[in-house]
DNA sequence: ATTAATGCAAACGGTTTGCACTACT
DNA sequence: AGTAGTGCAAACCGTTTGCATTAAT
């Protein structure tokens, strides 16, 4: 599935051929997704619609909502983007460029972090072997509480 | 935490005594709370608020949706249930009774199965050792391929 | 008599949809 | 010209809130 066996830096994906992909399935280059794929182009990691809304807005203002998921849509479609659902259960749009992960979110701070695939191999591996099932590891949340937080007497 | 060391067939919470329980916290026992509470009784697993509410509508046509959520954050004060997010985003409560438990949510045919501790043993010693972070299990969320929709050519 | 809980209706927040209009190709 | 995409506004859906009223204690 993945090119690279190992997990350095994470690579952006190459959003400057987004125009062509859009064309060669006959869709179209218009300035909305123009705007859309600038911000998802210095994002990287996970970010709500909502919030993808607001940063188009700051680019330009006159963002329109349904615009913006719509384009998400042809994203996801295009395979440059998945969306899973974050720990407040809204939808959560994940950058492909960053290797497929899953999230770790503590419930005393709030803070989220990422797993990456080595990180999540005992999951993966269980669950294979419990079950056959085949984790998708973008999709994959665990909620908790950090080692910070769990040091602290919890106030 | 839990008193049996064991994960067999999963127990009922006494559902019985919550009208004391709620006494004992100089709450009140209501007919609304009466229904919801007969809904939650005869529910094991998950289900979301839409749901519990249109069960107590079967039991209690004039069932109010702010009512039942106000008296499921009451219950989840008094320990009896807790919630996280479905793979939908949509809230998902718990009845408490059977262990904590995570979800694994097939996203081929829709399925949902439980993940008791001992099968996320995997899982909560990894993320325990590799950050610190200690996983509710009971949020834990897992989504991908279950074993039969692996094997399919995938339809 | 207290005051917790209810019913109602309106608000909310994120997302989706219908439709006439615009503009990419 | 043809049709994908946009803007807008309204709908949606589950959930939350304010407030006057009701009812458990």
């Amino acid at each position: 599935m993945s090119s690279n066996g190992s997990f350095g830096p994470a690579r952006a994906a190459d959003w400057s051929n987004v125009r062509e992909r859009l064309r060669a399935s006959g869709l179209r280059w218009t300035p909305q997704r123009r705007t859309l794929i600038e911000v998802l182009s210095r994002t990287n990691g996970h970010v709500t619609g909502a919030e993808l809304v607001e940063r188009c807005r700051e680019v330009d203002p006159g963002t329109i909502p349904s615009t913006v998921y719509r384009t998400l849509d042809v994203m996801e479609d295009l395979g440059l983007l998945s969306h899973s659902h974050g720990a407040d259960g809204r939808e959560e749009f994940h950058v492909q460029p960053v290797a497929a992960h899953g999230h770790l979110h503590c419930t005393s701070c709030g803070t989220t972090w990422e797993i990456l695939a080595d990180e999540a191999a005992a999951v993966v591996d269980s669950m294979q072997r419990s079950r056959g099932f085949a984790v998708d590891l973008s999709h994959l949340s665990i909620a908790g509480q950090c080692a910070g937080c769990s040091a602290k007497p919890a106030g």
